[in-house]
DNA sequence: CCTTTTTTTGAGTGATCACTCAAAATCATA
DNA sequence: TATGATTTTGAGTGATCACTCAAAAAAAGG
């Protein structure tokens, strides 16, 4: 029963995701793994190795999930510009949602974990990389497209949106209104949209 | 001796501070402390009272002096933008010097703790919304001032900066080189001094 | 149905966790 | 210096940590 091993080991995974999401990696005790995945220990150690590998393949699952999202929420629009500014306007609403963070599962990790976890903390920063590439990426594409000044720097708009969705989701992440946080994802999304090169230049 | 005393209390705490920014309260253990702070457990529980208690005067004493810092940049310049915009600059250098982290301590603790640590995570959304106000009344000011728009929400700009300089912070914590964090620092300082009033208006 | 292979179990491992407290050391005052 | 008050010490507390492994259960093959 190949195929049911592989949907359960992807079910534990999930779960194993969320619970490291939520708690972090130090305050989650293989006691909370082991009831949030049902399984005893011994099942836990032969098919994930131990609970840093387990974080690091949560971690990898984060991402992959994290990445599609934004493919799908980019490819949704013709515009590069737009499309970004629908993906901040997207995560303006996560507080709604029944998420276990809106904070970022990857900048949790690269704040949490040190070099005794040296390996968990490079794949966060290597995920993290990745992200910022998509960014990179697209505002060049909005560069070929003519919507975008060419003077401008893909890279550091890249970086300087990478930093403002790190903001944004650990901002979320106070005591603070649902509605401030959507305030604060348009504000993002405006600054975007005000790069577009044919709008009037409007500041804020 | 009352006033050697309390200069060892500030300067243990001091060193509490330090390893706490570092290695965050789950990763700090007391075997820890007691290096760090050369004392005993005895010691350290008769003078702080709990691990949880010495956190949270850490904290309150990071806030305090991160406050103090900001205070300073502000008072440094005349012009609410101006003074503002040099603070983001300033943090933009915060990677060359030699602090443990470069990401703020109470956003830290803020994605770190949960509903375990209940009373420090409280007092690290305390210390946010204290920076957050800080951010709004100088926005406000810049309006009194007439160098700002006055139909923008101080509330809504003081937001965006302090989940700007989240960001920015955070972004830093990531395996890049220092010039990187520089132009990142540069551009948010850009967009403030952008928002001038008699400035020709220019986005990014 | 029996045998072989694979997987799961859960009591138990030593290490480390935050924390305590009786005894020793130090300090303040006479 | 003697005495009483205060502080520091560090071995030791039970709890919990990540993790192991021999035995039991389940699955696969004949």
């Amino acid at each position: 029963m190949p195929r049911a091993t592989l949907h359960q080991r992807h079910d534990s995974l999930e779960r194993a995701l969320q619970l490291f999401w939520r708690k972090g990696f130090h305050a989650t005790s293989l006691k909370d793994l082991e009831r949030a995945l049902d399984m005893r220990p011994g099942s836990i150690y032969a098919t994930f190795g131990s609970k840093d590998r387990l974080f690091q393949e949560a971690l990898e699952r984060y991402a992959r999930l994290a990445l599609a999202e934004l493919e799908r929420t980019l490819n949704a629009h013709d515009s590069p510009l737009t499309g970004l500014a629908a993906y901040v306007r997207r995560l303006g609403g996560l507080c709604d949602q029944e998420l276990p963070n809106s904070a970022c599962m990857l900048v949790k990790s690269l704040l949490e974990l040190g070099e005794r976890e040296q390996a968990a903390w490079r794949k966060a920063e290597e995920l993290l990389a990745g992200m910022e590439k998509r960014f990179i990426d697209r505002f060049a594409a909005a560069q070929q497209v003519g919507e975008l000044d060419s003077r401008l720097d893909p890279s550091r708009l890249g970086r300087r949106l990478q930093a403002e969705v790190i903001g944004l989701r650990a901002f979320a992440q106070r005591d603070v209104d649902s509605a401030v946080v959507h305030d604060l994802a348009e504000d993002m999304a405006l600054s975007l949209e005000a790069l577009r090169i044919d709008a009037v230049s409007s500041s804020q």
